[in-house]
DNA sequence: GCCAACGTTGGC
DNA sequence: GCCAACGTTGGC
């Protein structure tokens, strides 16, 4: 069992949105970095832990928990000619992107992106990291944890 | 809206 | 395979 975080810009789905969906459950399209796939395609398995991170937005921060719920198929949005998400190099035979589903576990208070950055247990994270641009990372077990104390606290 | 940081593309 | 140009991300 692993733990991730995973960013999603709350314009377009939000932990709100995520809730109201059917099984509160979405599945994670529009991923178009490799990094990012290889994660979803080589490492996620459902039951994996996940932080629901909005990002760019007045107050980017951890939302609420979610889970993998189901493991990387190919991402239907990849096919579609003239969706801003279309690959024109994809086949169906031989997709190029992948996306699992994910499941809302509960939703936190909002632990923003400041105050992750003012606890010492977290200086590694990768989200904190400098110029950190991938849209999932892994999240150390040790950091989950503490995170997890931190939600609950309050 | 700015812009630093990073990823991707494509000519050579 | 290098690397300049370009596009994107995302905090601020």
């Amino acid at each position: 069992m692993r733990y991730w975080l995973m960013k999603s810009e709350p314009t377009d789905v939000s932990i709100d949105d995520l809730a109201g969906f059917p099984n509160q459950t979405v599945d994670w399209y529009g991923i178009r970095n490799y990094q990012a796939r290889n994660f979803m395609r080589d490492q996620m398995k459902v039951g994996d832990g996940v932080f629901f991170y909005h990002s760019n937005c007045a107050v980017p921060g951890i939302a609420g928990i979610a889970e993998v719920c189901k493991l990387a198929y190919p991402d239907r949005l990849q096919f579609i000619k003239g969706h801003k998400y279309f690959d024109e190099k994809a086949t169906p035979e031989n997709p190029r992107w992948l996306n699992v589903d994910v499941k809302l576990v509960r939703k936190t208070r909002l632990l923003s992106l400041k105050e992750l950055r003012e606890y010492e247990a977290l200086t590694n994270m990768r989200i904190l990291q400098r110029g950190n641009r991938l849209s999932i990372t892994p999240v150390d077990p040790k950091e989950w944890e503490f995170i997890l104390g931190k939600l609950n606290a309050e």
